[in-house]
DNA sequence: CTTGACTCCGTACCATGGTACGGGGGCCAT
DNA sequence: ATGGCCCCCGTACCATGGTACGGAGTCAAG
């Protein structure tokens, strides 16, 4: 009778169906994401909603978006407000693109300095003295 | 007679050459980046050599190292061991690829979601869509 | 009915890289 | 010698997304 994810979940029961620790659960309901179902005796049970409600923090939180975010786009889901999502969409890929600019940036130093140390075998090691020295960018 | 950046500073003038604030030094200190000078008087003087020091580190920082690993560089710097520079860069490395390619799933998704949604006038938004139903991976 | 696993809840702690606050002292110019 | 900055130091706090701990209660299987 221990049907996974099925209608009737205690909260590891819904931890294990989405793939996030118990302890993750009451983060997210604490955070205001996910709500305390009533208690059935002692013990609150969970449902297919909660489970869709915790899949959609967690997909949303793979598209780049803060758990502040979310909670709003959680909000909108019931909104129709189309523009306020894209607003959202569009400063998440911002943020985004920052973010990928500056680490390949340091990819790109980085893999050139470890090739200048990886030739050279003799003297001190171009990586600490670019680090040493003034940088000279690009 | 103030010289920024002359042979002997207050905090102060140390964090504006360097371009950070007087509690990031203090900061770097209490980790064990920065040295605390002698005093003179009442006060710590510091030189050109500590400022090396802090422009090395934030040389580092923006190669991608954390402060962490800056600590092993700075010690490496005296050591001649190329090699395990070569290691702590390989492995920043990775984690930058790594980071970079999550970002990058990231953005593609939305930029995808972006788009469905600006096009479609009708109906639910497509990114609230996305989040609510399964992922169709890719 | 006991035992072991799980729940509930509050609270504290983790990493990361700082930032802020506040009291007490000091330096320099007017 | 009196303002007005600046310094020193310890401590607390910030954001972000959790993770851990502990005690009391509860549930279900054997």
């Amino acid at each position: 009778m221990r049907n996974h994810a099925m209608a009737d979940m205690t909260i590891a029961g819904l931890a294990r169906s989405g793939g996030v620790g118990v302890e993750t659960i009451r983060y997210y309901q604490r955070r205001g994401l996910l709500a305390e179902p009533p208690r059935a005796g002692a013990v609150r049970r969970y449902g297919p909603r909660d489970l869709r409600r915790l899949l959609f923090i967690r997909r949303a939180q793979a598209a780049g978006f803060t758990l502040d975010e979310i909670a709003e786009l959680l909000a909108l889901d019931s909104s129709q407000d189309r523009a306020r999502v894209r607003a959202l969409a569009g400063e998440r890929l911002a943020a985004l693109e920052a973010k990928i600019a500056e680490l390949e940036a340091a990819r790109s130093a980085l893999t050139r300095l470890s090739q200048a140390c990886a030739k050279g075998k003799a003297g001190p090691c171009p990586i600490i003295e670019a680090f040493s020295q003034a940088a000279h960018e690009q």
